[in-house]
DNA sequence: ACCATTATTTAACTTTTGGTCAATAAGGGC
DNA sequence: GCCCTTATTGACCAAAAGTTAAATAATGGT
């Protein structure tokens, strides 16, 4: 009578030939579970967008759709989490600092903030699910948006002024920031470029190349920047 | 027995008060309702993206959601027609001559260009459902990037190292492609800020400052191409 | 004024999908 | 080695959403 298909087998029949290494590994501990699930749900939802089925985004996982409910009470509350974890993720405080930093030039201070932002920000996940929540209810992307206003824009306005010799007393006008906002813009479109449209952009994941280019286009935003906002002032 | 219910009084049941002026506009001339129903999907897709639901959109039509069926066989041929539609309606073949152009300065061809395409091309409908598209299948803009990869690019790398009085004859190099690119980037990062994420910028609309924004950067993009590719050269 | 055509609707079917719940069993503590 | 906790599953539900087919009724042509 004890005669019962044990786990292994009863698998192995189920899902027909599919995934036959698998290994049993039911019952994982809560905390690495729900680690897992999210991990994998942010892949997911990167992926497919919100609207991805819980059914799919499980299978990968060796695992039922249900378990899902076990840890996160709902489906929005997953992505909300989701949401949650890349972004929390991804926003280094670093950033400020190093532009803050004394012994650099304005335009080491760019470089080496837009060198590594572009690391940090310009990944499959951020970049895609930015934009999956900017297309529907701007939940991350507004407070993306945010920090980039009050703690990134106007210590790269400073120094951009800097670099122009020029005083930081007043407003950043609107054409100043547009003008930033253009290398900025211009930056993240090679994310959208790699992770949206697919295009395989120079010798992809070449850091060299990458470098340059970034380099290229912060030069010449801070030389313009100076004929730009200098004529007829000081 | 002849008590029936005429269709108007039926319909204001039906619907509970509301839209009670709609008039019982029936039977409307199959290319004109083709026509009306495509407008409405693009409308409703670039806000929605292609998981919305086909008994949504019609509801705005004031006509029942198996109608689609009617002119299109399947939701994915009704996704397939909005994405040529808006495909083709967007691209001008005037931007090559206008490119082409003997009797302008590069950088005059430039701005003409740059706030022809940012008015043509950043507009909510395209932005949205060319990022759609690109999140999920691609079937737009690799199209979309194809045309601009062939007909625009290598005539605004032909433009810019004519302004820095360079000859057209080599291939162009991927850091002089690159650098374009951030020009470009940054331009559609403007319809990125405003549809995507929902960010009025400058004074919405007002097509002076946008213009301005767009001079100043391809102002900025001409000079440093000078300077940066004409180094050692010449 | 009728009639044939066909645009449009109504009703229904099917599949998909988020969500529930009771049953099962893994694994740690004793 | 037993037991208790709880991770995990399987069966199921209900609503959503794509799709179909038959019925209805505008409209244009005669």
């Amino acid at each position: 009578m004890s005669f019962a298909l044990d786990p292994i087998f009863k698998n192995s029949i189920a899902t027909e030939v599919v995934e036959i290494t698998e290994p049993a590994r039911r019952r994982m501990s809560t905390t690495d579970r729900k680690r897992q699930i999210l991990d994998r749900a942010i892949q997911y939802f990167a992926k497919h967008g919100i609207d991805g089925q819980l059914r799919n985004l499980t299978k990968g996982l060796g695992v039922t759709h249900t378990l899902l409910y076990h840890y996160f009470p709902t489906k929005d509350a997953l992505i909300k989490a989701v949401y949650e974890d890349v972004f929390e993720s991804r926003w280094k405080p670093e950033w400020e600092l190093l532009l803050d930093d004394k012994n650099l030039t304005p335009e080491e201070k760019l470089n080496a903030f837009y060198i590594d932002y572009s690391n940090t920000v310009l990944t499959y996940d951020f970049v895609r699910i930015l934009i999956f929540s900017g297309l529907s209810d701007h939940s991350i992307s507004d407070r993306f948006f945010e920090l980039l206003r009050n703690r990134l824009l106007p210590r790269l306005i400073r120094e951009t002024r800097k670099h122009c010799g020029r005083s930081s007393r007043s407003k950043p006008s609107q054409r100043e920031l547009e003008f930033l906002m253009g290398l900025h813009g211009g930056i993240f479109y090679i994310g959208m470029r790699r992770w949206i449209y697919g295009q395989a952009i120079y010798d992809s994941g070449n850091p060299n190349t990458e470098q340059e280019i970034i380099q290229d286009r912060i030069s010449s935003y801070l030389t313009s920047a100076k004929t730009l906002f200098n004529t007829g002032k000081k």
